[in-house]
DNA sequence: TAGGATAGCTACTCACCAGTATGATACAGC
DNA sequence: GCTGTATCATACTGGTGAGTAGCTATCCTA
């Protein structure tokens, strides 16, 4: 607790979230190529702490793990790990961003397409059952507030609220379109993103399923719904452009 | 890791799980009432240290509760503690089998139902929604294999399954009595209990919502399905006595 | 009223682990 | 070859927390 910030390394500026952008000078042959060459190892470097950051915390737990593992797990010493990333919250961090990031981009992506906000609403679920199924997608879900310092959390937090968000307001629209059964966004939402969010406590890879098959088998469950459909496959050809005025 | 399990205090044969049953001479004025008094003090206050631990690991995740932080919460000494339980494990242990408890009591009770498999269901994840949404529900939902021995991990495992091939089998049921739409019962039974386990990640008391009532509201999302019906209160009203034969 | 069980405390031990001080090596640029 | 910086290691510190040793007090039974 309290937080005992350090003074993150006086020398170089620590790249911390961005991805470092090949720090200019690119790799076209200059005199400079051997440093960009340096930068570019740094950063491959950089990920794979990362990725065993979050392959440990994965498989054994945020607090089961411990700096001599994921630097044992790249043959390297802690202080080597150190050198890469401030501490163990900031890497905790990095692999929830890791898992976040294409769920953000899937809404980016949906934003520019011209379907019923239900088809929408299906296809980030799909990226995000997805997401959940990769590497990162355990310290996405499971990064706990309760772990990180309060800077950390509100962070965290607010990139979460993004996501919840941005259900909603593709359940409301396609309340309004009549290409979703009317209902509560908000429960919804919740009841969405929490049997997706689940899949990280249950799947592992080397499972019979990819990621994409249980998000597909999860959409067919919510799409559905457990009552009988009198027509289902009528109603789903229209494409959710059905009549949206249900009940009342 | 490597579990480095204690010789479990030598003298007193700690009670273990079971509920230390009333140890003979029941309460009825005999001269050994006393000493019955006693048994039922000691299960009451067994049971606060329960649910002391509970409370704790609620809020601050159980890695970050000490027992020393339970004992304070009692107003007890830590030893007092270990005069209750015989160590943390064992404390989470007691907590999530508090928590797993009512659910499977609502699947005996829904045993002897005459309604159809969805009804049941329904009744089932009422209760699910309603323990998830307890004190205990967080430790049901995130005692985590991860901190727990393999004895231990085992045994909740194999409880958590109950649950499920419970879950599994109503929908089997319910697709066979036709009050169910098709579905696979493995992946559907993850989305339903996915969704509802996530509750105990954002429910805390004091929200605007008691645990049944959201039980309630993710119910109705799973039942109706995100694609809108034609005729929902239709549907709604034969009560899932309707025409089984959906679909070939 | 002695003796044993029950219930609780203070004050420890011991292991683990995040994070660091310090120094060694490799390599780039001069 | 010389100097500074990047990279990594050995070996430490300091704090935390699970679990215990051993003592005290109280209550029950004989």
């Amino acid at each position: 607790m309290a937080t005992s910030r350090r003074k993150t390394a006086p020398g170089r500026a620590a790249p911390e979230t961005g991805p470092a952008g090949t720090s200019a000078a690119g790799a076209r042959g200059s005199p400079w190529r051997a440093s960009g060459e340096r930068a570019r190892d740094r950063q491959i470097k950089r990920e794979a702490v990362i990725r065993a950051a979050a392959h440990a915390f994965n498989h054994k737990g945020y607090h089961n793990t411990s700096l001599d593992d994921i630097a044992a797990a790249l043959k390297v010493s802690k202080p080597t790990v150190y050198y890469y990333v401030s501490n163990k919250e900031q890497l905790l961090f990095e692999c929830f961003v890791a898992g976040i990031e294409p769920i953000r981009s899937a809404f980016r992506k949906v934003r520019r397409l011209k379907a019923s906000a239900r088809v929408r609403l299906q296809a980030v679920l799909g990226h995000y059952g997805q997401a959940v199924a990769s590497e990162f997608g355990w310290c996405m879900v499971r990064a706990e507030d309760q772990d990180l310092s309060p800077v950390m959390s509100a962070h965290i937090k607010s990139l979460k609220s993004e996501i919840d968000q941005g259900i909603r307001r593709l359940l409301r629209e396609g309340v309004q379109d009549g290409s979703i059964h009317p209902c509560d966004p908000k429960m919804t939402a919740f009841a969405l993103a929490g049997a997706l969010n689940w899949i990280a406590h249950w799947y592992r890879e080397n499972q019979s399923m990819t990621g994409a098959q249980i998000a597909a088998a999860f959409i067919s469950v919510f799409e559905n719904g457990l009552i009988p459909r009198v027509s289902a496959e009528a109603t789903r050809r229209t494409g959710g452009a059905v009549a949206g005025r249900a009940r009342r």
